[in-house]
RNA sequence: GGUCUCUUAGCUCAGCUGGAUAGAGCAACGGUUUUCUAAACCGUAGGUCGAAGGUUCGAGUCCUUCAGGGACCA
């Protein structure tokens, strides 16, 4: 990149005028802030100790030194210690017809040597997805394309958590007052069929504690010995003893649950290489656990509960493995994280999974790397804040839930009354419309979802909807359209008869094409930070200089036959890039909208 | 009791490893369509970056303390 060069030569400049060594990577080269005059700034207060003038001349003598021997430069100008620098229109002109027939601009494809596996997902089968299940979705899916197009080999994968007491709740319920129902019977979607059940368990514990509390038990007493609870607890011990007809209807009622979700995915766009199903793991998690025991990596206490000492860490003393026997919850990631590697053969494992067990994670990958597992250091915790409502946290017992398949709903309905709304939906054929209205509906939700930092909590509030203007996903896929339209009717044009050099370059051409400039970064950026919002804020900054060009300079119409056929390529690359940028997030772009 | 984390405009959020006058969108107000799609564009207004210290040429950004929110471990 241009900067890498820029960077040497001012090292070079530094050297040749005051003596100093620096490495290139210790140059920083920032972008010229809009109201200034430049493309690229140099900021000269950090090497005045040593050049022992003033900014403005030390700044000056460089500009100077690089006019002579940085061909690319145009120009230059000094404000205080900020050197400025303009690069030539031979530049961008170069760059343009260097990249405008790349269809991969942007991507890394030498390849990292980096395998990288991403867990995502990971949902509990005894009720269906909601809000913050989609930003987990969301997340990982487009965090694994990222990470392609940085150049690294990326598999993903589903951790379905398939067994415990949850889900032997929903069984008791179904089985006490199912009366058989199942979703064929019902009309329910599987997820949401199984999810009504664990409510009405709920509903029936809290029944019957409250009402062994009015015969004067303590409500903690209460709480444990409540019928339904203590069914729920014998359903679990008999489904671990492999009771045949225990098992069946844990089957049949994950397999209702399987269909709800494939459904959901399939509407999110989201898919997974593989999936483990912790019902599968968490035995080798007891053995490993075994082994770490035998190596005296861990220690049994008089109860015969098995433990690991983190004090030296930080930490406190961990549980592992219960007195009688059973699996905590680290138990089964310790089986997963090995079962993981031993598939994949992967350096990092990417965990996106919410910050609250952020505590956990830390504990997992010290317990591995206490056992001197390999993969333990490759461990990465994607820490992803909550989404919150205007009330707080989503609770499910407390049915402050918002469910997913009904906001993916809420959002297609809306883009459609907003399509017709607006006249939209004239000029296009029927047969189209349905696409048209999900492609818009869950650019809506998808770009809302992934533009704020992943490891910031968010704010969703179910009495506003999700904006289709300003800073949002259709507004940027209108920018696509709108590109696209000026592109069916350029007419048929041989671009190898021009090079643009004797075009004209404006101020908002000159704008355009720097962001276009800027795409490889973002991509780099964003697989850094593993951050879909890195993108987003690009693709919207963008859309913006596109917007703004639009307005001033006319394509079409332009009767200078270059500058023409100059516009046109850099509209078809601003036009491939939004949709390559979108392809990240896991949004599609329409042709018309 | 301990650990982690967050606090930027009325609301939702940007702000890269410290750099120029802290930026967007929404909401409010005003303007732009004989010209490639007005889901657009332009403008006005809106801020003690939770508070106080410190580090330095320079702090929203780094350090300390405090307040408030959130999460987790026992």
């Amino acid at each position: 990149m241009i900067q890498d060069i820029l960077k040497h030569q001012i090292a070079a400049a530094i050297k040749h005028l005051y003596q100093i060594d620096l490495l290139d990577h210790q140059i920083v080269i920032e972008n010229t802030k809009p109201e200034f005059e430049g493309d690229f700034t140099y900021v000269v207060f950090s090497i005045l100790k040593q050049s022992k003038k003033s900014p403005e001349q030390t700044a000056q003598e460089i500009g100077e030194y690089l006019k002579t021997n940085f061909s690319q430069l145009a120009d230059f100008n000094v404000i205080k210690g900020f050197l400025n620098i303009s690069l030539s229109n031979q530049f961008w002109f170069e760059f343009l017809n260097n990249t405008y027939t790349n269809k991969d601009y942007g991507f890394v494809f030498t390849h990292s040597g980096q395998k990288i596996l991403v867990e995502y997902s990971s949902p509990n089968t005894n009720k269906p997805l909601h809000l913050g299940h989609i930003r987990n979705n969301l997340l990982g899916y487009s965090v694994a394309q990222i990470l392609k197009a940085n150049g690294h080999q990326v598999n993903t994968c589903n951790l379905v958590n398939d067994r415990g007491i949850h889900i032997c709740k929903s069984m008791y319920a179904w089985m006490q007052f199912g009366n058989g129902e199942t979703p064929e019977s019902s009309g329910l979607k599987g997820d949401h069929l199984v999810g009504k059940y664990y409510v009405a368990f709920d509903k029936q514990y809290k029944q019957e504690i409250s009402e062994l509390v009015a015969n004067g038990m303590p409500s903690e007493e209460a709480e444990k010995k409540a019928p339904a609870i203590i069914a729920a607890q014998q359903l679990l011990l008999r489904w671990e003893a492999n009771d045949k007809e225990t098992v069946d209807i844990w089957k049949l009622m994950n397999s209702w649950v399987y269909d709800g979700f494939a459904v959901t995915y399939k509407k999110l766009g989201v898919q997974f290489d593989k999936y483990y199903y912790e019902s599968n793991t968490y035995i080798l998690g007891k053995d490993i656990v075994q082994q770490g025991l035998a190596a005296e990596t861990f220690f049994k206490k008089e109860d015969g509960s098995v433990w690991i000492d983190l004090t030296n860490d930080g930490l406190d003393q961990k549980l592992l493995l219960r007195g009688d026997g059973t699996s905590v919850y680290i138990t089964q990631d310790i089986g997963t994280a090995e079962l993981k590697y031993k598939d994949f053969d992967c350096e990092r494992s990417v965990y996106v999974v919410g910050n609250e067990q952020d505590y956990h994670f830390k504990v997992l990958q010290l317990i591995c790397k206490h056992m001197h597992k390999p993969y333990a250091d490759g461990i990465y915790h994607l820490s992803y804040g909550m989404v919150e409502l205007p009330h707080g946290r989503m609770k499910s017992r407390e049915g402050t839930v918002v469910d997913a398949d009904d906001l993916i709903d809420e959002m297609i309905t809306t883009a459609t009354a907003t399509t017709v709304e607006l006249g939209k939906a004239n000029g296009i054929p029927e047969g189209e419309l349905n696409h048209l209205y999900e492609t818009i509906g869950m650019g809506a939700l998808k770009y809302y979802l992934l533009k704020v930092d992943p490891k910031k909590k968010m704010m969703f509030n179910p009495e506003e909807s999700i904006d289709f203007q300003g800073n949002t996903g259709p507004f940027i896929q209108y920018t696509h359209a709108r590109i696209k339209s000026i592109l069916r009717n350029t007419g048929e044009i041989d671009f190898t008869q021009f090079d643009f050099n004797q075009t004209n370059l404006s101020k908002t051409e000159r704008a355009l094409l720097f962001t276009i400039y800027q795409y490889p970064q973002a991509i780099f950026d964003a697989g850094k930070d593993m951050s879909p919002g890195v993108i987003c804020n690009y693709a919207y900054d963008l859309a913006k200089a596109f917007n703004h060009f639009y307005h001033e300079c006319s394509v079409l119409k332009e009767e200078n036959l270059e500058q023409r056929n100059f516009r046109i390529q850099l509209v078809n690359l601003t036009a491939h890039i939004i949709k390559s940028s979108f392809g990240l997030l896991g949004i599609e772009v329409p042709e018309k909208m």
